[in-house]
DNA sequence: CCCGGTTTCTGACAGATGTCACGGCGAGGA
DNA sequence: TCCTCGCCGTGACATCTGTCAGAAACCGGG
């Protein structure tokens, strides 16, 4: 009995390249193939994978967001997040958004394809070394404000847009900023920005 | 006569999946695969590749040091850049480095093994869109102590770590900035930094 | 030689940013 | 009930950052 596939990939190559790696598994076969996230749940309404491989950068819908549509209007198709290291962030929402497995592209060569079968048997798959990172990342320390105003500051540059957005006083814009950069351990806003995300706290 | 090859790509999935998608290619070899810049030149020497398949982005050394290096010390073998798109101004130092084929993650499928016949055939190879954008991108218009400036401002965060690193007053620096930003059309030395970097004025 | 243009460098100044101390509010324990 | 604790929100203040006008050094052309 073969095993279906989902790939999403952005990058063609890449994702032709992995899908010819597949091909050559006996038990399993290549049933779709799509580029952008928002092609996601089409293509396995159409064509039934049991699993779904989807990385996480994709135009149009994220993995993340993509793995949490296909969970909920797919049930019988698993999802398996693909995706660089480094950020560790991301494995809790996958996890969150429905994923039983998450693989980085950094795993050896053999990781892949045996994530997909111990998945197929109702396992769940992470990679040690990122649930050990994860785990050490720990929960965010930030309030719900402090979060609200780092993903505003995400795209405004400034404070009085962040304020004027969040409807708050430059003020309490800065000591939200202020907070976030002393729980991150960083010096900017910017810094704490970056951090904050790879830690997959915004 | 069958083309030898040498991969290097620090994600050892996406490398061994290229490997196999190349070996298909009934005129190729893969003969050595690498995952770090500083150990391409090594098994360039053992394995004599007709052409080198670099990713840019790799621990020890990277794609563009790498690159040089090779083409200095192993003149037969031809080097080919292979990176994520989006990083535009790597092309124009591939070049300088020696490169004669640049071909982004995102292309067809086919156009990896269309890049390395054509460069076995004496071609440069250059994804037509990209070298599009990096004529658009332009020479840059910093002058080099702008350049010094915001290079000693990817590590340093603040102008004073600036200023004594480089033996300026600060006010000087800041002047640096300002104009790094005005001619990159920014409004932080943040974001001035950021594009600088994505095309390549670094 | 002089002159105009460019680069390098500097201090002054306005505006943005980060830090601090404070008050209000609700949850939960003594 | 009272108290404590954590989160939310605010203004004041010192510091950092970005912009400006301008001086000194350098270079190539007339």
């Amino acid at each position: 009995m073969t095993i279906r596939l989902l790939l999403a990939d952005d990058q063609e190559l890449i994702r032709h390249a992995l899908g010819v790696l597949l091909g050559l598994e006996p038990d399993f076969e290549v049933v779709a193939s799509v580029g952008r996230g928002d092609e996601v749940t089409a293509a396995a309404l159409e064509h039934r994978p049991d699993v779904a491989l989807l990385d996480i950068d994709m135009p149009g819908l994220d993995g993340l967001a993509a793995a949490a549509v296909l969970t909920a209007q797919v049930p019988g198709c698993r999802v398996v997040i693909l995706t660089t290291f480094g950020r560790t962030g991301y494995l809790r929402r996958a996890m969150e958004a429905g994923a039983v497995g998450f693989v980085v592209k950094d795993a050896p060569a053999d990781a892949l394809a045996d994530a997909v079968r111990r998945v197929m048997a109702g396992e769940r798959v992470v990679d040690p070394a990122l649930a050990a990172a994860t785990l050490a990342a720990g929960e965010s320390p930030l309030t719900a404000r402090e979060r609200d105003v780092l993903i505003a500051a995400r795209s405004s540059a400034t404070v009085a847009e962040i304020a004027a957005r969040l409807y708050l006083a430059e003020g309490t814009v800065r000591n939200y900023l202020s907070g976030a950069t002393t729980k991150t351990g960083t010096r900017n806003r910017t810094e704490a920005l970056r951090v904050a995300d790879e830690r997959g706290w915004l």
